[in-house]
DNA sequence: CGTCAAGATACCGCGGTTAG
DNA sequence: CTAACCGCGGTATCTTGACG
């Protein structure tokens, strides 16, 4: 549900023209940097009509696109308007049977077998792009917002770090015990301190530690504070990040 | 309703990074 | 190189909720 809109997107906005021509099999990729001479010309659009939306990217005469049939197929058809681009393992015209080369792909049925090879190798490589947003985009969707600083209160606030300085904190935040009845600063400096406070001091550092922590969560959406108390709880969206 | 302690906020200064 | 900026931590002060 709602996953080809997804797809059809990050097709449009993230497949750069390296990536289509890689997907069409174009030679010289592999080192990433696209051959100097190179004079084609790499097209993307997109088409909505009744039947669904088909998105289209071109090098050249030749084509992948995707589109929803129905609504309930996805399809990736790879057009060749163009062999020329293409190389086929074959004996010249004519010549013996042996003196076998990589030679430019013709129009004719004498190479659909090639044909149908690339093609298939070039929607093999699309749906393989495509997979990985798939898995990808929704936690990106996510996670995006938390890794810029947001305004909050006037008073900017620096971004998330889910993965790196941040985990432990997240890590505590998700905990059912806490999640129940929402939690407190002194719940918090409990799971996150190993040893308890050695001086009325240090109890006010980690309990002043805590309370940035919890602006800065909340300057984030991901908790929010109880009215009338000093707990705090899980947004939905909290929930859903941790 | 008053008091008190826990918590929240405001302010400052430090260290590191970046733009000019 | 310097100035501005950012994130952070310490702490003084204000706010709030719990409790008698």
């Amino acid at each position: 549900a709602g996953l080809y809109p997804r797809l059809v997107r990050h097709a449009m906005t993230g497949f750069g023209s390296l990536d289509v021509m890689r997907f069409l099999g174009c030679k010289g990729l592999t080192t990433g940097a696209i051959h100097g001479n190179f004079a084609g010309q790499v097209v993307s659009d997109l088409k909505v009509r009744p039947e669904g939306v088909r998105i289209k990217h071109r090098v050249n005469g030749n084509s992948i696109k995707m589109y929803d049939k129905q609504g309930s197929v996805l399809r990736v058809e790879a057009t060749i308007n163009e062999p020329k681009d293409f190389k086929v393992y074959r004996p010249k015209e004519g010549g013996s049977a042996d003196d076998l080369a990589w030679r430019t792909m013709r129009r004719g049925v004498a190479d659909l077998q090639r044909r149908a090879k690339v093609s298939q190798a070039a929607n093999e490589r699309y749906l393989d792009a495509l997979a990985e947003v798939d898995a990808e985009k929704p936690l990106r969707e996510l996670t995006d917002g938390l890794c810029c600083p947001v305004k909050w209160k006037g008073k900017r606030a620096r971004a998330l770090h889910p993965w790196g300085q941040d985990v432990a904190w997240f890590e505590v935040i998700g905990r059912g015990e806490l999640t129940l009845n929402g939690f407190r600063n002194r719940d918090l400096r409990q799971h996150l301190f190993a040893c308890e406070p050695s001086s009325p001091e240090a109890t006010r550092r980690q309990s002043g530690q805590v309370t940035r922590r919890l602006r800065l969560f909340r300057a984030h959406g991901l908790i929010k504070k109880v009215p009338h108390t000093h707990r705090y709880q899980l947004t939905n969206k909290g929930r859903a990040v941790v």
